[in-house]
RNA sequence: UCCUCUGUAGCUCAGCCGGUAGAGCGGGUGACUGUUAAUCACUAGGUCGGGGGUUCGAGCCCCUCCGGAGGAGCCA
């Protein structure tokens, strides 16, 4: 067995044709005295292929009563043109065999709309329903557009460990890696041979304490300053008890890093980027996002044809503080010169005043990591975050201090230990040159292009905080 | 982790001043010769999230635990 006719390629044809053998589950069954029909969905489109059996087909009184909502079925027939309105072409029914049945007392999925909320629950099933469906064939078509765009200008995918022993990735909160049994923790002994509390991480599987990547960052750049142009794109993990619509504990991302490359070629990337795999998504996905725009978000058409056509607004973080001050409006969090910009200022900036995506740089740099390259004023890095209309951040990234002095002296400022990095500031030593990078959160990405409000629905299997139980 | 809301039929919800429950959808049965959110008629579904308390009496009030959602922080 194997299908060789997807409904994807059934919808194309232009002419009717004999003898189509085609598979998929039963989304919802029509009945009448004579004849029923039935809508196929086999996942290769949002589009259902209409069945219409009629009561001469062989085995149809025993058969039509198991024909129900998510059965599979084998369907042998013609394709003709439909009398109905809906559609050009249907199935004309010669034989009908199931081949898994799904009791209408218990599956969990009618046919009915149901709650984005409630599918979370059966998330083994939720993507056999039309919104889980095509988000996850945005996903696909996402992931090809960003390894296109990387390619064609000459990128090497690179892979950088999932698990690190380098606890000093700044990003947030890790996952810890262990052997160690928790009944049984190794102590360090002091030198009287008692025991303290500090664990002894030589006894475990590293021989050192390690975890699993927040960023794949740092590794990316001895890439950068070898192979030039690098990029990431694989899974990232962050362990803050983070509860909201735009946060995961395991979420992808992506992160492109370039050697002989300034803050300025970094946004031009940035911005040439999200608009290819925008325009991408747009052209190859059209029947999703049409049903993304008709039952999730009604903007959504015109949002994603405002980043695509549109310069990305360049402001820098003065220029944002001038701007939040002068507008009159009173935040929750006031304003002032040297705070971070809070999800109200990021909304205000980018869905009142720009309407736009919104390129900010030049922020303090107490707010900002140590590795960003200080500006000449000593007071602001090179970094650039992407801010969009909804989601606020979506990405964020900087030009590199690549001074081997600069940079131990903003480890030293940011209490951090310079031998933990000895490796990352040997990229300073020998050949040192300006690179600049940035991360992207294939999530939020998603969120943005398929409207959804929680990125819980944007990932096949949501790990978050107390959530793992597909 | 904090704040707010929420938990009632398979799903989405209503339930007044405290007097032991309703609707729509879905399901089942029947009708219908082209339906497509099919339509029409009939019908079966309930330990009101768990535990404790107040009361003659609790879906409703109080305490507590658990689950879900939104917002905040952290960030991508």
């Amino acid at each position: 067995m194997y299908n060789t006719n997807s409904i994807k390629e059934i919808l194309n044809y232009t002419e009717e044709k004999t003898g189509l053998t085609v598979y998929g589950w039963i989304r919802t069954k029509r009945e009448s005295k004579t004849f029923s029909f039935i809508e196929l969905n086999d996942g290769s489109t949002i589009q259902n292929l209409q069945i219409i059996i009629n009561d001469t087909v062989p085995g149809y009184s025993d058969t039509i009563s198991t024909l129900t909502t998510g059965a599979s079925v084998e369907v042998v027939g013609n394709l003709v043109a439909s009398q109905g309105g809906k559609q050009k072409f249907e199935i004309q029914a010669q034989s009908v065999k199931v081949l898994g049945v799904a009791s209408p007392d218990e599956y969990p999925l009618q046919k009915k709309k149901h709650t984005l909320e409630y599918l979370r629950e059966i998330g083994h099933l939720r993507p056999r329903t039309n919104t889980i469906a095509a988000v996850l064939r945005v996903r696909n078509a996402a992931c090809f557009a960003i390894h296109t765009f990387f390619q064609e200008r000459g990128f090497n995918y690179i892979q950088t460990p999932v698990i690190t022993a380098s606890d000093c990735e700044g990003a947030g909160q890790m996952f810890q890696v262990t052997t160690l049994e928790l009944e049984k923790i190794p102590f360090i002994k002091d030198s009287n041979g008692k025991t303290t509390n500090e664990i002894d991480y030589s006894k475990d599987f590293f021989g050192k304490k390690a975890g699993l990547t927040v960023s794949g960052q740092l590794e990316g750049e001895i890439m950068a300053t070898a192979l030039g142009k690098i990029y990431t794109f694989g899974p990232t993990f962050r362990a803050e008890h983070s509860n909201t619509t735009r946060h995961l504990a395991e979420f992808w991302m992506i992160e492109p890093e370039m050697a002989f490359c300034d803050i300025f070629g970094n946004m031009d990337l940035a911005e040439k980027f999200v608009k290819s795999i925008v325009s991408y998504v747009m052209k190859e996905c059209k029947d999703d996002l049409d049903f993304f725009t008709q039952y999730i978000s009604p903007d959504l058409m015109s949002n994603l044809a405002v980043v695509i056509e549109n310069k990305f607004e360049r402001i820098t973080y003065t220029d944002a503080v001038d701007i939040l001050l002068k507008s009159g409006v009173k935040f929750e969090y006031p304003v002032q010169w040297g705070i971070d910009l809070q999800s109200e200022h990021e909304k205000y900036i980018t869905e009142v005043v720009y309407k736009k995506p919104v390129i900010v740089t030049g922020y303090p740099k107490e707010i900002k990591a140590f590795y960003m390259k200080l500006n000449d004023d000593g007071k602001t890095v090179r970094a650039m975050d992407i801010l969009v209309p909804r989601l606020g951040e979506i990405i964020g990234g900087s030009e590199r201090e690549d001074n081997y002095e600069k940079l131990c002296a903003r480890i030293k400022e940011c209490g951090l230990n310079e031998e933990d990095y000895w490796w990352y500031l040997e990229l300073r030593k020998f050949g040192s040159v300006p690179h600049a990078g940035f991360g992207l959160g294939f999530e939020r990405l998603i969120q943005f292009i398929t409207g959804m409000q929680n990125i819980r629905d944007v990932i096949a299997f949501p790990r978050a905080f107390k959530t793992a139980e597909f």
